[in-house]
RNA sequence: GGCCCGUUGGUCAAGUGGUUAAGACACCACCCUUUCACGGUGGAAUCGUGGGUUCAAUUCCCGCACGGGUCACCA
C-alpha cells in the first residue's frame, strides 16, 4: 500500500477553534499511527478575509501541540507550493481541461440574472439551484464571448441523471441523487477557484490519501467525487467528523469565549490537558485509559473509535483533565509555572514558595485559581466567625476561642520555628487537651487564613506566613471571638 | 422546505440478536485525613418513540419525533 498521507488545511483567520485543532490532532494521528506524512496546506483563496498574522498562529498553536508537519509552507516538501494563493496558475488549467472533457463549461450569466433566478425559485418554492443556462450555449456564443471579454466562471456538469455514491470511513456509503447536485462553480469571475474545486486539484497533486475533515463538507462530498472521476482520478478515503457543540443545538462558537485554542490558554488550561480533552471529544479509546501523551495517542488512534454524533464540550471534564496533568507535574516544574500567579496577589518575599507549592500543588486544578487561593497570604481578609463552626469536627465559637487561646503561648514559645517543631509542639498540645486533631487545627487554620478553603493545613500555613504574622492573627482571633460571645 | 447524517445515564461514551448494558467527568454517601483537596470504597442514573422481523431486540427493518449539517463567484 502507498505510503499514507494526510493533510490539515486550515484557512487564516487568525483563531484556531477547537473543532478545527481537534481535526488536525486526528489528521496527524491518522497519518504518524502508519507511518505517513502529515502536510500542513494554508488555504487562503479568500482574498477578503485575510487576516495579517493568521498563518503565525496556526504555525505557533500546530507547534506548542507537537503535530508537526512533515511537509508545509515553512519547511518544504515536493509537492509544493503548500499555500494555495501561490498555486493560482495551475486551477485555470485544471478547469479548462474539464471544460474540453465536456465535464465543465463557461457560464456567462450575470450576478444580476442569478439573483433574478433565486428570487424566483424561491417565490415558487424551489430549491434554489442554477439553472444550466449556459450549459447549452452554441460554441460561437462561447467563442464570441470569450473574444469580447465578457466575464466569466466555469462550473461543473454534473451529470443530469442516475445517482453518485461516495465512501465515507466513518459513515459508510452514501448516496445521492444527481438531479439535486448544483453545477457547482470551479472557478470564479475572477480567476481565483472555490475551495471546492481548489481543495480536490490541491488534495489530488499533493498525492493525499486520506482526507479528515468536518461534518460541514459531507453533503459536498458527492460533487468533489463527480470531480474526480470527472478527471480520471482516484478519490481519497474520506473520514468526515462531527462537529464540537456548545448544547444540543449550538456548535461552540467564537462568541462562547473558549472555543479557541488560545481562550482555553487563556483560562489556565495546559495544552496537553487540552489536547487530551478534545481527542475524547468524538473519539473513544478501545481501553479504559482516557489519559494519553501524544505519542501514546498515536499508538492509540484508530478510525473505529470516532464518533458519528456531535460530542457536547464540557468544561467540568476538560477541568478534571487539566488537573490530572498539573498533579503529575513535578514539583519544581509546577513551582515554575504557579510562581507568577502566586505572585499576582502574594507579593511577600519573606514566604517559603517550595513549601507553598508542595501544599498548592495538589489543590490546584487550574493555575489561574491559584491568585485566589493565595491572597489571604500578604493580608488576612475580613472573615465571618461562622467559619469556626464546624459540625463534623465538633467546633463552635466557644472551643475555637479556647483553643487558640491555648495555641498562643505554644507557638510564641517556639524558638526554631520549622515545621517540625510547630506540628510537633502542636500535637504536644493536642495530646494535652485530649481532643480530637480537628478541634486545634481547624481554628487555626481559620484564623491564620480567614478562609474556607486553603492550601495546607494549620501548620503549614503558620510556617508560610511566620511566627510573627501568625502570632498577630491568632489574637486577632482570639479578639474576634471574644468580642463574639 | 429538499437532500444528507445522527439519537445509550446530566456530559463524554463502550458494547451486544439472549450481558448484572463497561469506563471517565459531574453528583451523593462513607472511609482516610490537619479543613478543602488528593486517595479509597460504595451509590443513584441510560438504550428517543411507534410498529414490524425473531423464541428473543438497545442491537436488524420501516415510520415518527427530536437534533445537527447542507443547499454562495465563503472556506
Amino acid at each position: 500500500m502507498a505510503e499514507v498521507r494526510t493533510r490539515f488545511a486550515p484557512s487564516p483567520t487568525g483563531y484556531m477553534h477547537i473543532g478545527n485543532l481537534r481535526t488536525a490532532l486526528y489528521t496527524y494521528l491518522l497519518a504518524k499511527k502508519q507511518g505517513g506524512k502529515f502536510i500542513l496546506r494554508i488555504e487562503d483563496t479568500d482574498r477578503e478575509r485575510y487576516v495579517e498574522g493568521a498563518v503565525d498562529v496556526i504555525y505557533k498553536t500546530l507547534r506548542d501541540c507537537g503535530l508537526n508537519w512533515d511537509e508545509g509552507p515553512d519547511v518544504g516538501g515536493d509537492y509544493g507550493p503548500y499555500i494555495q494563493s501561490e498555486r493560482m496558475g495551475m486551477y485555470k488549467d485544471y478547469a479548462e481541461e474539464l471544460v474540453k472533457k465536456g465535464e465543465a463549461y463557461y457560464c456567462f450569466c450575470t450576478k444580476e440574472r442569478l439573483e433574478e433566478l433565486a428570487a424566483v425559485q424561491k417565490a415558487s418554492n424551489i430549491n434554489p439551484m442554477y439553472d444550466r443556462h449556459c450549459r447549452h450555449l452554441s460554441q460561437e456564443e462561447i467563442d464570441k464571448n470569450l473574444a469580447e471579454g465578457v466575464p466569466y466562471v466555469i462550473r461543473q456538469a454534473i451529470p443530469e441523471e442516475g445517482s453518485t455514491t461516495f465512501h465515507d470511513e466513518i459513515y459508510g456509503d452514501i448516496t445521492v441523487e444527481n438531479s439535486i447536485l448544483d453545477d457547482q462553480i470551479l472557478l470564479k469571475t475572477d480567476g481565483m477557484p472555490t475551495y471546492n474545486f481548489a481543495n480536490v486539484i490541491d488534495d489530488h497533486t499533493m498525492g493525499i490519501t486520506h482526507v479528515v475533515r468536518g461534518n460541514e463538507y459531507l453533503s459536498s462530498s458527492p460533487k468533489y467525487n463527480l470531480l474526480y472521476k470527472a478527471f480520471g482520478w482516484e478519490p481519497p478515503m474520506y473520514i468526515h467528523v462531527e462537529h464540537i457543540m456548545k448544547d444540543a443545538q449550538h456548535k461552540l462558537a467564537k462568541r462562547d469565549g473558549d472555543a479557541s485554542f488560545q481562550d482555553l490558554l487563556d483560562k489556565g488550561y495546559m495544552t496537553e490537558a487540552i489536547l487530551n480533552y478534545i481527542l475524547l471529544l468524538g473519539w473513544a479509546p478501545k481501553g479504559e485509559n482516557e489519559i494519553f501523551s501524544l505519542s501514546e495517542m498515536i499508538e492509540a488512534f484508530d478510525l473505529s473509535g470516532i464518533s458519528k454524533s456531535p460530542a457536547i464540550f464540557d468544561p467540568a471534564k476538560l477541568k478534571a483533565i487539566n488537573a490530572h496533568y498539573v498533579r503529575a507535574l513535578p514539583l519544581d516544574e509546577f513551582t515554575k509555572i504557579a510562581e507568577p500567579y502566586i505572585r499576582e496577589t502574594c507579593k511577600r518575599e519573606d514566604i517559603d514558595i517550595g513549601l507553598l507549592c508542595s501544599v498548592l500543588q495538589p489543590r490546584c486544578e487550574l493555575f489561574t485559581d491559584i491568585p485566589e487561593q493565595v491572597d489571604f497570604i500578604d493580608k488576612l481578609p475580613e472573615y465571618s466567625l461562622n467559619l469556626y463552626v464546624n459540625k463534623k469536627m465538633k467546633t463552635t465559637l466557644e472551643t475555637s476561642l479556647d483553643a487558640l487561646k491555648k495555641i498562643l503561648p505554644v507557638i510564641e514559645g517556639i524558638s526554631e520555628f520549622t515545621q517540625q517543631n510547630v506540628h510537633d509542639e502542636l500535637f504536644k498540645l493536642i495530646g494535652e487537651m485530649g481532643v480530637k486533631n480537628g478541634v486545634v487545627l481547624f481554628p487555626l487554620r481559620v484564623a491564620l487564613s480567614g478562609k474556607q478553603f486553603t492550601p495546607g493545613g494549620g501548620v503549614e500555613l503558620a510556617i508560610i506566613l511566620g511566627k510573627e504574622d501568625a502570632l498577630s492573627r491568632i489574637k486577632k482571633g482570639i479578639e474576634l471571638l471574644s468580642a463574639a460571645i
